[in-house]
DNA sequence: CAAGTATATTTGTACGTACTACTAGTATAA
DNA sequence: TTATACTAGTAGTACGTACAAATATACTTG
């Protein structure tokens, strides 16, 4: 029931292996190189703070399992897995799709668009969700890595962060697996990328709001991916070139934690106090926060759009299903998983052909938002 | 003293080689046959007159190649080589989901109730979705034959009509390949199956609007799947119950090509039929098509519950969404999804063990459906 | 400088002990 | 008859020790 390849399995309570997951963790984050010496056996001792048994029960494993190889006498060593051809079951044309989410919000639209291109075209897709926790994200790409992969389209787990698994995607470089990177990236890897313009997003949706007379804007921006920093960043741009004042109590910032009670507690607050002057309109970093907003709203007896208009962000099926259709702004979905799909083809293709796949003229597409107007925004009174 | 033998090695002065010689020979000339347990690690350690820990070697090294099994508790057994093409291979584990669509309704929730626990037990998961077609179908099945997977977890597409893949899903059985089906099932196959009893569903909604006094309730109920059919049927048996004659006018059913046109559009004639009295309630075949229908009514300018009563299913995300929240009849969603991993793992290794998986006592799990009562419903005035 | 030697380091074999986790069969109780 | 509890037996983990065999390096010597 234990393991399979990597880490697969949950329970490593057992102290060799932790020692095995350890050296095994090495070995894919490329800290051991092919054939370069490993600590020895009194150093993993020392370590780790077990006998030399148990140890050698860890390197036994690793041994056994194509991982390491001893010299007696000289030490044990990382061994060269590019070559083998032992995990290779032949089996050919499987694409992974790493995302944060599967069932929630728009995730099931790009999945779906990716998932349907991909298995017309003979490839099995094999879906994993991080639920946003790096932990989950490591131990996926674990896995890609030990088992055959052609190809893996990754949307980020908390892009605006520092991410722990670098090492990780710069092994996919090494093994020559392409990947590509939807909705938000990495910075630091500048991997190819397709993603909406979510500055200008941000933009478009404070923009329109400005042209419509509105001057006390409020804005709730998810600040733990990129695509919220963005957005704010947008959102501050909009202000600035229409020379409009900001008050810093007009930006709320939220993590994923934090979602589903800090903005729905913030604009509370803020619709009951009586000191300020009510803010005529709030711009939401997506329309999973607007329809929660929307709630609140209602609770405090204003009506949309007459009392505050409100944008969303991503054109969500749930932009159409409440009563006030919502105004938002489009984001691709299942032509984004298409479209993703494709290009993760293309890349597997030129990698085959040129064992490198430097011959992407560009390293990023980028979808252009638009503005969708319905019902939830209107001119300021 | 020296055997080639297998392992090739000329020289075993080493007492774990002599050992594991030994044994090897045993399993070579047959006196140890495939599954026969082999003498314990104490009756070895007499036999050779050597330590534990050597035994343990010898039999660690004959389990790496595939020669012996051990089991905790048990002992340890000869290998069954013949089945296993590849002899030092570790098998990945995967699991096919195949659901009828991945990216609408309830279904995200489902897969990813599977996905997590899946992934949890180190197994990858592929999903297929098939479109309720019957073709997608088809060539899901014959990639699951052809490619290695452990089980397969299976939403039938169209399944109140006659399958011609039924054949498939014969050789999966032939092939020793557990699959078992959720939400509906082909009556002809008995296969395990994780269901909601939607026949008490049917029964449940429709009840629940006759206690209210409603007396004249249309039932919409798309009949290309068992859902459907079973649902109408609980709806039926409410009005005989009940007394209640019951014109066939007020049944509408409809298959997935019309779903999105012929139910809006009957709804509009009903509605705007100002000769018949106008029903007073709805029962929905799912919360999809009562959204969907929430529309119409508005437009047609009457009020949810006041005017009419309208009656969803699944309790899905959308049930919440909308301003009037929707009486509904609970799904266990991401729960089935989970049950059905679980159980999926239990079919594996209840294949494993015995080839045969005839040792489950029941071959259903049913869901008792409960109502979830909000708003979209009311008394008949 | 080159060859040989001594030494430290590293892995390999082998022994021992102790306890844990699990299985299967048996005895007991309901 | 059917559960339940117990027990003996089995493999799993983990600590310890000791010495052997191979290797790498530093040192000595001709």
């Amino acid at each position: 029931m234990n393991f399979v390849g990597v880490s697969g399995c949950i329970y490593m309570q057992t102290k060799y292996n932790k020692v095995k997951e350890a050296i095994q963790s090495k070995i894919l984050d490329g800290t051991f190189e092919p054939h370069q010496k490993i600590s020895s056996e009194s150093e993993l001792m020392k370590q780790f703070n077990v006998s030399r048994h148990t140890v050698r029960l860890a390197i036994g494993d690793l041994v056994n399992q194509g991982w390491l190889y001893r010299e007696q006498g000289a030490g044990t060593f990382c061994a060269d897995r590019s070559k083998e051809e032992h995990t290779g079951l032949i089996q050919q044309k499987n694409i992974a799709i790493i995302t944060t989410y599967i069932s929630d919000y728009i995730f099931p639209s790009i999945i779906r668009g990716a998932e349907s291109y991909l298995s017309e075209q003979g490839y099995q897709v094999s879906l994993f969700s991080t639920n946003n926790n790096h932990d989950m994200e490591r131990k996926f790409l674990e896995k890609i890595l030990t088992q055959h992969f052609d190809g893996v389209i990754i949307e980020p787990t908390r892009s605006a962060l520092s991410n722990p698994n670098i090492n990780y995607y710069l092994n996919l470089e090494r093994q020559n697996i392409p990947y590509l990177m939807i909705n938000a990236y990495y910075d630091e890897l500048e991997p190819f990328r397709i993603v909406i313009d979510d500055e200008q997003g941000g933009y478009v949706q404070t923009e329109h709001l400005i042209e419509q007379g509105h001057r006390n804007i409020i804005g709730f921006f998810k600040t733990d991916d990129m695509q919220g920093t963005k957005r704010m960043k947008g959102y501050l741009k909009a202000h600035r070139m229409n020379g409009l004042e900001l008050s810093p109590n007009n930006i709320i910032t939220y993590n994923t934690e934090e979602k589903s009670t800090k903005p729905v507690e913030m604009l509370e607050k803020i619709l009951s106090d009586t000191n300020e002057e009510r803010p005529t309109a709030i711009v939401c970093y997506n329309d999973e926060l607007a329809i929660n907003l929307l709630d609140v709203i209602r609770e405090a007896n204003l009506k949309i759009p007459d009392d505050i208009s409100i944008v969303g962000f991503d054109n969500s099926f749930m932009a159409e299903l409440t009563e006030v259709k919502l105004t938002t702004v489009a984001h691709p979905q299942s032509e984004m998983g298409e479209l993703a799909a494709k290009v993760i083809l293309d890349m597997i293709e030129a990698s085959k052909a040129t064992q490198r796949k430097e011959n992407l003229e560009k390293d990023y597409i980028h979808f252009e938002p638009k503005l969708i107007k319905r019902h939830s925004t209107a001119e300021n009174k």
